[in-house]
This record gives structure tokens, sequence and C-alpha cells, in this order.
RNA sequence: GCCGAAGUAGCUCAGAGGUAGAGCAGCGCAUUCGUAAUGCGCGGGUCGCGGGUUCAAUUCCCGCCUUCGGCUCCA
């Protein structure tokens, strides 16, 4: 534990002590230092606000001048369970009829034989491995930062709990610092920035979640989309066209549906069945239930396929009865894989790469939703790749060096890369093991080429397969998934896909899904926080302003707005009747790259004055010179 | 979905049981100006939505919606 972690990791114990002193009834169950400070978990009868964080942090102070030595104790299990079944574990005193309840799940999970050890400040005994710091005066800079709720061992069927979050820091100087940066990151949040750059709206009537992209932000999606298509044309990629919604079979093929019918939109169901349904007076569980059917023929042929009983007898119904519909498409694999089995394909063909900016909708929980970030409806730039078992490595390392490619020409370079393995122990996936290890295998080897650190998750793999993802900060130090590659045995067997080898006999190709911006919207909400608003050139909504200085040079103006008009360039020209300082200042406050300012002067050299949003003044070059530069710029996609 | 907070003009926010105010933005007029705010004037709000209490509710109470911070989730 570093010194900073040990120093919030005590703060959270004074903290503990501060809320005891107010509400003896509290009870304690897990108060670890974090990134940027620390936080307690805790029940009891009164709920804390911001409103009771004045009092809480007086007591602290109060605490921490009392300057209370942090003792270790190595304890005996049954002198533990004594102590938490009494309530003096987590307590200032013993609390007859108030045991320790979490202290108690908490000692039972510490293995046999380990050392059990506590720490005491003061009255408060806590339950801890610790370390500390020596004494409580030490945390003297801290505060109070937010309060919300959390579940117990991050189990939603656990109690919930209240989570008091603080933060500390060695002294006030960068306890301050640390607010004032975090101020400023504020006004880097994609959302606000969203807001003033006019790049995008969410609009209640439309719905949460729902990302309506304003003109300013369609460039910008536009520009990326643009880049990418580039790139891909180079790598050998087909583009693809697929529509937003499919029937329900694709996906019941597929085994998205209905085992993920909570993160999908309800299915939409034919008129025509609907009306029957209705007369008949079908209820709504008798409605889901034959939607979930299938029939014992299409049960039969895929848990044939698979080897093994993907739909169960439970599933089955009378084909009379079976109710049919479309799913909006929650994502864009089934249409790839329909495209790549409308026609017989040989070994020659492959790899078979099909790209395309897909459309997906997924349900998920309104508390989730984030600006960009998280939302219902998002764009992913998806391709499927098609490909033999041998070609498999190959193909992967492709898909890594393009998400390289794409983050680099971003400047994005403060990015983690996680591998996602399969976890042993969990029937969430399926195949045979010995493609996982080698699909494992093939993603560890990719990810070590990368020439960046990455950490091996278990459990954090597809159903179908392993992945490697792309995973990026926000302002407030959220991680949010970006770019994946995910390589999937599973599907091409579900579909029965295959393809014709040398032999003359038909073998399964093996998939690989990728993305390398994850989705335009969340990667849009990661790249304006990135570039705090200063979009490089060649993404900038509007690339160039024009201010005059008086009317005079108006026809001037107008002369210089059509030459870059017409050489490509977004410009815009603004010659209203505010003073140049004012123009400037809001082309500045738009964050537009390129400012121009024309006046007599340059009217009568034909040249333009040059001032950079970020550089300043850069003096005045002639048209030609300035367009020159611009438009490599642009072509480049320089930085 | 759960816990907590919030929702007043396009934006940022103030306000109070007697049907609302500022700054910026917008519009109009004047000004013709040299690298981050020219002046004057005008318009703009069912105070998130629906109920209830009250002579009177935007303000108090209840429900809902949306947003924000967490939790859980993320094929």
């Amino acid at each position: 534990m570093s010194d900073i972690e040990r120093l919030r990791h005590s703060c959270a114990h004074v903290m503990a002590t501060a809320i005891l002193r107010i509400w003896p009834d509290a009870q304690f169950a897990y108060g670890p230092p974090i990134e940027n400070g620390f936080y307690y978990d805790f029940q009891m009868k009164h709920r804390v606000t911001p409103d009771d964080f004045e009092k809480i942090e007086a007591e602290m102070k109060k605490i921490s001048k009392e300057n209370q030595k942090f003792e270790w104790k190595g304890i005996s299990r049954e002198d533990a369970k004594a102590m938490a079944e009494s309530g003096r574990l987590g307590g200032l005193s013993e609390r007859p009829g108030n045991p320790s309840v979490f202290k108690l799940d908490l000692i039972d999970k510490i293995p046999e034989g380990e050392q059990i050890s506590c720490f005491q400040n003061g009255d408060f005994i806590d339950l801890c491995a610790g370390p500390h710091v020596g004494y409580s005066g030490k945390c003297k800079n801290v505060k109070l930062t937010s309060v919300s709720s959390s579940f117990y061992m991050g189990d939603d069927t656990k109690p919930q709990l209240q989570r008091l979050y603080g933060t500390a820091f060695e002294s006030r100087e960068e306890l301050e610092a640390y607010f004032v940066r975090l101020e400023e990151a504020k006004k880097r949040d994609h959302r606000r920035l969203g807001k003033e750059l006019k790049l995008f709206h969410i609009d209640e009537d439309v719905g949460q979640g729902l990302i309506l992209w304003t003109p300013n932000g369609a460039v910008l999606r536009q520009e990326l989309q643009s880049f990418i298509s580039e790139e891909l044309r180079k790598q050998g990629y087909h583009q693809v066209f697929t529509p937003h919604i499919g029937k329900l079979a694709l996906y019941k093929t597929s085994g998205h549906f209905p085992y993920y019918k909570e993160s999908q939109f309800p299915a939409i169901i034919e008129p025509d069945a609907l009306q029957q349904i209705a007369h008949e007076g079908c209820g709504c569980a008798e409605m889901t239930a034959r939607l979930d059917a299938v029939s014992a023929q299409f049960a039969n042929q895929l848990n044939e396929r698979t080897g093994r009983e993907v739909i169960g007898q439970d599933r089955i119904m009378d084909p009379e009865k079976l109710l049919d519909g479309f799913l909006l498409k929650p994502m864009n694999c089934p249409h790839h894989i329909k495209i790549f089995g409308s026609q017989p394909r040989s070994y020659r063909d492959l790899p078979v790469r099909l790209a395309e900016f897909g459309t997906v909708y997924r349900w998920e929980q309104s508390g989730e939703l984030n600006g960009l970030t998280r939302v219902r409806g998002f764009t992913q730039d998806d391709a499927h790749l098609f490909c033999t078992e041998d070609q498999v490595a190959a193909e992967v390392l492709g898909c890594l060096s393009l998400v390289k490619i794409v983050l680099t020409t971003l400047g994005m370079t403060d990015y983690r890369v996680r591998v996602g393995l399969r976890d042993a122990d969990s029937s969430k996936f399926t195949g045979n093991p010995e493609q996982w290890d080698k699909a494992e295998d093939a993603c560890r080897k990719a990810a070590a080429t990368l020439g960046v650190p990455f950490t091996e998750e278990p459990g954090e793999a597809a159903f179908y397969g392993p992945k490697i993802d792309f995973v990026i900060k926000d302002v407030i130090g959220r991680e949010w998934q970006l770019g994946t590659v995910q390589v999937d045995y599973v599907l091409p067997v579900r579909f029965d896909l295959s393809y014709v080898g040398a032999d003359n006999k038909p073998h399964r190709p093996v998939m690989i899904h990728r993305a390398p911006f994850g989705s335009m919207e969340r990667f849009c909400g990661v790249l304006i926080e990135h570039f705090a608003g200063h979009f490089p050139t060649w993404l900038a909504p509007e690339q160039i302003r024009i201010l005059t200085i008086s009317e005079k040079v108006d026809a001037f103006a107008d002369e210089i707005f059509a030459q870059l008009k017409t050489a490509g360039l977004r410009v815009t020209l603004n010659n209203d009747a505010d003073k140049i300082g004012a123009k400037i200042r809001n082309a500045q406050l738009d964050k537009v790259p390129y400012m121009l300012v024309l006046g007599e002067k340059e009217a009568a050299a034909g040249g333009v004055s040059v001032r950079h949003a970020k550089r300043g003044d850069l003096g005045v070059r002639s048209i030609a010179d300035f367009l020159a530069d611009v438009t490599a710029e642009v072509r480049e996609r320089q930085l």
C-alpha cells in the first residue's frame, strides 16, 4: 500500500469514528482507499445527506487534533468473533443487541490459519489488516465528497448500505489543488461541451439514451467514419449495409434471445399475430412464453449442430402456437453471418471481412445511462471476419494494429488493454475447451505485440470467446471500454457456417468480431473530453472563421470565404457589426481552430491575418500559403 | 432497477405561500472599430408533468418523468 493509500485508509477509520460519535448504531462493512480518496460502507438508521458533511467533518477534525495512536493487535478468531457479537468491533464500545453483522461475515471470509488483526484508534476498534499511519493527527487534510449507496459485497441480493466518500492528502495545498483540478476536469465533461459546442442533443420526448446528432456533432462523427473507412479499404474489408431489425429466429439461433432479454428492447410482434392473440385473450405471460418458444425441429437442429442441449425441452412448443416477431438488433453479428452464409465460400475467399457502421439498440438500465458514453441506441464501427483457424492469429493481429492506428492518429495514448478470458467455473461460456485455449492463447500473444502493458481478466470474456478490449478513462476517472477484438468459435457452429477447404470438404470458419472505436457515441464522448473540445482541424465542425474588422472589407471577405469554401474547407464568415475583440472572443469560445482577421490592411495586401485558437496570433500570410498549409493539415489528419 | 440529490427563460443561476428576476445568448437601432466582451432598447417562462392541501401553490404534501453521483449491469 502506498503512503497516500495508507493515509486515506486511516482517514476512513477516522471518519467511521466520527460517524459513531454522532450515530452510535452505525454498523460498518468495508472501508478501503480508492484512486482519489476513500470510502466506508455502513448501515444505520439515520440517512446521511450532504447537509451532514459539515458535522461529520468537524468531528473528524476533532479526532485528528486528539492525535489518536493507531495500534495494531493480532487476535484469535474466537476473540474476533466475540468482539463482533458484542458489537465492539467497528464500534466505540460494546453495543449489546447490535452485533457487528458485517464484521462477523468478514471474519468468516478470512481463510483458516491466517492472522486476524484489528486496529484501534481512541475508542474505535476495527477489524482491519492495515496498514495505517502512526497517529490520527496526520488525517487533517480531509474532505467528504459524496454519499451514495452500495450493496454489501457488491451483491444486489445483499443489504443496501450507505457509502460515504471522502478524499485526503498529505498537505492542505494538495487537497485544494485536487478540487481545483476537479473543477477544471468538469469543464471538459463531454455532456457540458456537447451543449456548449452544439454537438448533440438528448431529448426527453425522443427517449433516454437516444442521441440526436446535431450538425456540428455529425461532422465530427462523419469525419471519424471516413477515417475508419479509408483504413478498412486499405486492409481489405468490404462494406455492407443491414437493416435495424431482424426476426426473432435469428436471435434464437445466435443464442441472444431470450437469454439476454433484460438488455433488449421487447420484441416487435407482427400486426396480424398481435390481433390474433388479442382476439384469443392471450395474457402477457402466455405471450412471452410463445415468443420464447421454438419448434421441436428448430431445437433439434440447433442442439445437434452444437453437440449439446442449448435449447431445452421446456422451450419447445407446437409450431401452431409459436409467436413470431422482430427484434431491434442488439448486435450486428447475425446479419453479417447471414451475408457470409448467403453464398458458397472457398478457403481461397478467406478471410472475408465484412464491415458496417451498424446501429444497435440495447435496453440499458435507466440508472446507467450517461451522456454519450452509455446509451440505448448506438452505432458500432463493426466488422466480422470469417477465417480459417490458421488465420486467426494473423487476423487478430491485423485488428489490433487497426485499433492502434486509430488511437495513435487521435493522440490517445492513455489507455489500458484488457484480455478477457473465460472463467473456468462459469456456465456462461459455451464452446469446447481446446478451442478456448487456442483462442485465448492467440489473444494473449497478439496483445503482447502491442507494446502496451495489458491485464488478463478471467470472467471478462464474451460468452462465445475471449476478447481484447481497449479501456479509457473519462474526466472523472470512470473507465469506458472502447475498441474490442473478440474471437468466436461458437456462432459459426450455431449458424452452421462452412467453407470448402483445399481437401474439397466443408470446414467450419472462425469468426472475429471487432470494433476499433467500440461505438461512435461512446468514442465521440471520450474524444470530446480528450481534446477538451479543441478538435484538430480535420475533425473540427467549423475549421475556419473569417472575422471582418469593418464593413469596408466585406467584399474582400466574401472573396476569401468563397476561395476557402471551394477548397472544401468548413469555413464561416462573421461580418456582424461587433468589434474585432468580441468576434475573436466568440470564435475562441466556439473553439474554432483558425480565425482569419480581415481589415483594410489585409485587403490592400491581398493577405490574411491568421490567428490560431491555441497558438494565438500567427501574423499575416498570403491566402495561397494559408490554404496550402491548412489543406495539408486536414489531409494528413495532423493533431 | 436500487440508494441519494436536483429540475425556475436557449444557457448559468437567484428568489419567495399572494401567479417571477439577473447575467450571457437572441432580436432591433446606433457605432465601422485591429487580436478574448461597444452602447441603448426589446422580446422571451403553464417555475419538469399529474394529483392533493389552501381563499390562494411555482413554493407545502403525494405520485410520475428526466438529469446528476454512486451501486448493480454491460452479449
